[in-house]
Parts: structure tokens; sequence; C-alpha cells
DNA sequence: CTCACTCTGTTGAAATATCAACATGGCTGA
DNA sequence: TCAGCCATGTTGATATTTCAACAGAGTGAG
């Protein structure tokens, strides 16, 4: 079973800077610290994001490595972990639960001129694929 | 006062609460202070969750109507729009802008045992469709 | 070797968020 | 009617977040 153990306990609220921080590392995998700094709006100053990253990771929500004499810091959590988290949240909050209507959304999104019949046709794989799987 | 620099702020950065409360409020659609207050986790007081409801209408985040004696509150921006900018988010932070990766990520979510050829012949109609659409 | 530089470790102050108490006004039922 | 209840409006205290300054250690160039 492939089924990730929750190592930490699932509502882990974040703060404003926090996440930014968060997102910033899952979107590139790993980042220095003068990286996380430029890319931070309204940078604050080194020190500033540094008590950002010990925080995270005194929540356990970030580890670093060594790379000579400066820390790259990444997600303590791997991305699939994480994608599966932030997925089954928003599919919760605005999808009402529903993945179809996220998976419509998100074509829909992609490729605005998309005929409506395509993505019925999809619609209709996507439960065929899902009889045939269980 | 009736600072409004921007009615579309790009800068959509919620407090820990905050955050809590307009998830609960996509998710409803509507709610009225009391059932915030209940849905919310660690439930603050009834005076509190006022204070976040005062400071999400001040950021034109959210509104309300009124029923009788009371306010129902509700977002501001379409269930729509707060769909494309959260699916936007996401892909682009944990699908490094590939929005069939997470196409793919949610389906392999919803069904643990669908095969992977289900999910390559769904990965070819998406593409398909795509082609069809422009 | 030594100096200049960069990076981390730590502390505490400033800004903001969170929260609760109290006041006010309208609705409702006895 | 009118007294009690329920909801909102407002204010200010407390807790957390955010931030910057400073000290110390390690590295590399000259």
């Amino acid at each position: 079973m492939t089924k990730t153990p929750s190592p930490d306990t699932p509502d882990v609220s974040l703060s404003r800077r926090e996440r930014q921080v968060m997102d910033i590392l899952h979107r590139r995998g790993e980042a220095t610290v003068a990286e996380i700094m430029t890319e931070l709006p309204d940078p604050p100053t080194y020190s500033a994001v540094r008590s950002v990253l010990r925080i995270l990771g005194e929540k356990d929500l970030i580890r670093y490595k060594e790379d000579g004499p400066r820390y790259i810091y990444f997600p303590a959590k791997d991305t699939e972990a994480a994608r599966e988290d932030v997925l089954a949240h928003v599919v919760r909050t605005y999808f009402a639960g529903s993945p179809e209507q996220a998976v419509t959304a998100l074509l829909r999104m992609t490729d605005v001129d998309m005929k409506d019949d395509e993505i019925e046709r999809l619609r209709d794989t996507i439960r065929q694929a899902r009889q045939s799987g269980r």
C-alpha cells in the first residue's frame, strides 16, 4: 500500500510569511536563504527570512543540507505527499469534493477555446477509467 | 476610511484565521457568524469571529446580505473566479506549471488502483482535446 | 598568515493578528 | 406593551508574527 502515513497533523496552519516561504520551496524544490529572500514579495532582510526558516524547521516542515559554507533548504515532506494534501484540500474546499469538477476546471483554464463536447468526452473517459480501475 | 487601491488585489496574503474563514465560506457558499464559529478549529468567541469578518470585509474579500435580524456572509469573488485563481496557484507551485500533471495526480488520488495505461489513455485524450480546441 | 567577506546563531523590539468584553439597537413573544 | 434575547458595532488588551541588529565562526584570496 502506497498510502502515505501522516507524520504530522494535517491541520498545520501557517502564518503568511511561512506559507510564502513554503510555496517558494515547493516551487523550486530547494533554495538558499538569498534565493528565498529575492523571491519574497516585499523582501525583508536576510535575518528576517532566516527567522521564518528557523520556525519552519522547528515545526519540522523543512530540512536543510550543507553546501559548503551555506545551507540549502527544502521541504521536509516529499513533493508527492504535499501534492496529495493540497489537492485534497482544494477539491474539498472549492469543488464540493468532486475531483471531476476540478479536472474540468483545469482543462477549461488551460485551453479556454476547448469545445464543450470535448470536455464531456473527457469526463466520460474519466468515469470509464474509474470503473475499470476498481 | 474606504481605501480601495485596487479592486482585484493580486496580493492575496491572508492571515491564518482569515484563510480558515475564507475556506469555510468557499466550501459552504455562505454562512452566518454562528455557523462559521462552530466550523473553526479551536473555536474562538463570537466576537473574535466577527473581528475577522470585519477585516475580510475591509479587504473586499467578502460581502453579506441581511437575513432578518442577522447577516449571511459569502465570498465577494464568485466561485468560478476563485477556482481559477486557486488552481493556477496550485499548478504553478506544486506541478511545475503543468496542468496535465495536476490532472494525473487528481486521478491517482481519486482511484489509487487505477491502472497506469488508463492514465496514459487519459493523457492522450487531454492532448487531443487540446489540439482540437485551438 | 591575515584580512575581508559571507553565512549562521541568537536576541529582543516593532508590527500585526487574534481575541474577548462591553455597548447598542431591533425583534419577538408573553 | 415591554422585558428578554439575539445580533451587530466598537474598543482595547493579549498573543503571535514579523523583522532587524549584532556577535561569532568558517572560508578563500592575496
